[in-house]
DNA sequence: CACTTGACCTGTCCGC
DNA sequence: TGCGGACAGGTCAAGT
């Protein structure tokens, strides 16, 4: 669910909130939300300050004035949500949900000499905080894989196309899907820049045109860019750094919309299952790939 | 070697 | 009302 929109939205809340802070503190109450070493955490984590926050994919890296960086992966529940000293002592009304924090999903809390607190919260228990030296973090395995930021400047087109060489015998969405050909897209954006293409997902990359490719790839950026205007997709429970939904999925086509009518051409919306993914096509707009 | 399936987890929703 | 099962989807490991 987090996905670049959501994973940029968090990181833009944090850079304002909790750079320059000094940890003091982390607890945690299931070992695999924060797999560490203990020695290196006392040694190089307590007692550090946050110099500058960084997203990579759907990846945080919070870089530490120690050397070393907290690298983040939300997966499909992660939340960062931080808790000012000002919301404490009631000054929260009990619905928010900074007001309940911490609750049973709160994985890991690192709190800060001001006293001030920042809950990794995930219910589902897939994501992880993981601890490695600044330098090492360009190189580890994942992270080296991946494909290029599709809002790079430099992100091309041509890029875009030779990248997809590779996949041009899967299926255009498992290809998007695929971390290592582009980064940062999944299953919301995924759907919602092969309508805009008017693409049918099930297509096999090497029957689309280089045309139809650079107008895929073009929609990608649009979307993703108004989706971090819009702070990101709220479709179940993602929320930014100051606990707040964001509001791209009121602006979606067809994530979600099944059964509505399609906002270019009136056909029903329908989600099928592609690549053992939810998927959501406008029938006519995105005709079935020639068998 | 490419592709698919299962595992990791919890909460929600649906049908009986 | 309770219960079983499907489903939600990011990523990696294991299986075909």
């Amino acid at each position: 669910m987090p996905e670049l929109p959501e994973v940029e939205t968090v990181k833009r809340g944090l850079n304002k909130l909790i750079v320059g802070k000094t940890i003091i503190c982390v607890s945690f109450d299931w070992p695999k939300s924060f797999p560490n070493e203990q020695s290196k955490v006392d040694k190089f984590l307590i007692g550090s300050k946050i110099i500058s926050i960084e997203r990579r994919a759907k990846v945080l890296i919070v870089n530490l004035n120690t050397g070393y960086s907290l690298v983040a992966h939300l997966k499909m529940t992660g939340q960062f949500v931080y808790r000012g000293v000002e919301n404490f002592g009631g000054g929260h009304p009990s619905d928010s949900l900074i007001g309940r924090l911490p609750d049973k999903s709160t994985r890991v809390t690192f709190e800060f000499t001001d006293s001030s607190l920042l809950f990794f919260n995930d219910q589902r228990k897939f994501g992880w905080v993981r601890f490695f030296p600044t330098v090492e973090v360009p190189n580890i395995d994942f992270i080296q894989k991946l494909g290029p930021e599709p809002l790079d400047e430099s992100f091309t087109a041509k890029t875009f196309i030779d990248r997809l060489q590779r996949k041009s015998n899967s299926n255009i969405k498992v290809a998007l899907l695929d971390q290592t050909v582009v980064a940062g897209i999944g299953n919301i954006y995924a759907d919602e820049s092969l309508w805009a293409a008017k693409i049918h997902p099930k297509t096999l990359v090497k029957n689309i045109t280089k045309a139809q490719l650079g107008l895929l790839l073009d929609e990608i950026k649009k979307i993703l860019t108004l989706s971090i205007e819009k702070g990101g997709s709220t479709d179940r429970n993602y929320v930014n750094a100051e606990g707040k939904k964001g509001s791209y999925i009121d602006f979606a086509k067809v994530f979600r919309r099944e059964g509505q009518s399609c906002q270019r051409c009136g056909t029903t919306i329908i989600k099928t299952r592609v690549a053992g993914r939810g998927t959501h096509i406008c029938p006519k707009c995105q005709r079935e790939a020639v068998k």
